[in-house]
DNA sequence: GTCTATACACTGATAGAC
DNA sequence: GTCTATCAGTGTATAGAC
């Protein structure tokens, strides 16, 4: 229960935005509890909130690999259902760990590195999607990295224009983007 | 002084990450004389950072804009060049709002708008370039959309991972991107 | 293991001398 | 207009009773 208050509001505020006493109230957890279970305080409770973070990302973009035959239909389905996601006004929960990992990019190198791991992993499951769809690897893993980013930038302008618009436009450019599977088709 | 340092901080440590104190001490005016100008206090003075970025950011762009006559070109080598930017370890500025953008976006409505006017104003910019290229408006809109979005992400992964290397990767995707100059190209 | 009271640094902001 | 001393509040973390 901890660590569900913790990433919900380290995905919301960030993490110099949450303070403990804020996880302590929301959570009912006791004090003296939390810092029992996590002796290392606020920076150990990061580390496991963004871990927890992105084993559910990882767990909704394998459903939504799955849940059609087309890779492009299955990436453009992916990328709506986090846009309808983004236009709930009383969504708790961003499923996403950029503002925390820009917060700690230059000040806490412990998080950082646990926010590298967590892009790497997202990484990895859109370059072996695209892979086992007969994509070439090299280029299936730069547009993994590319549909990464085009995710992690569409949904931070999403919440600042509190709707799920942008990601619903990037959705669009997705056909365009995996138009060839080798890499000669890269160049017009 | 004031201004120039607070947009730096900001940028680089957050909004919440960043005191008043330390603004102070590393602009080296004295706290009266920053209330004196900023009466609002802090959220006034982040207010007008943010401003402060967004010119800078449109000022690189349009120049990069311009530097090739190709607009795929051009856009390549203004990805490459922010790039360049996020390799440096002793770099201060990031010329990038969207730490600011995500920490606001559900706690300070009047710095959420200032961050929503400066992603569009961006937008605008890619989308006039696009235009002025010869792509149908509604096309240039959307992949103006699209590119911000990219571009978005991309620096933010590249600072958690301490490389331009993701920015990189999404330059050599842009001729892809920018395939066709109409609607109907878009889809195979 | 669980809880409360508390330490102590730091926050944004202000009052009032100059 | 410029500056300093200081306020009340909050931050994380800990000590020690139970």
């Amino acid at each position: 229960m901890i660590l569900e208050t913790a990433s919900r509001l380290f995905q919301r505020q960030g993490y110099n935005g949450t303070g403990i006493n804020q996880i302590i109230e929301e959570s009912g957890t006791p004090k003296g509890s939390l810092y029992y279970h996590f002796p290392n305080g606020k920076e150990e409770i990061a580390i496991e909130a963004i871990k927890l973070v992105k084993e559910k990302i990882l767990e909704h973009t394998k459903h939504d690999m799955l849940a059609a035959d087309d890779v492009i239909d299955a990436f453009q389905q992916h990328i709506n259902n986090i846009a309808d996601f983004y236009d709930t006004e009383d969504c708790t929960e961003w499923l996403k760990i950029g503002l925390l990992a820009s917060e700690t990019a230059s000040t806490h190198e412990t998080l950082r590195l646990t926010c590298e791991t967590a892009f790497k992993e997202g990484q990895m499951l859109y370059a072996d999607t695209l892979i086992k769809h007969g994509y070439e690897t090299p280029l299936a893993q730069e547009l993994a990295i590319t549909i990464n980013s085009l995710l992690e930038g569409a949904t931070t302008i999403s919440l600042t224009r509190k709707s799920g618009d942008t990601l619903r436009v990037i959705a669009k450019q997705i056909p365009t983007l995996l138009r060839g599977k080798n890499s000669g088709g890269n160049r017009e």
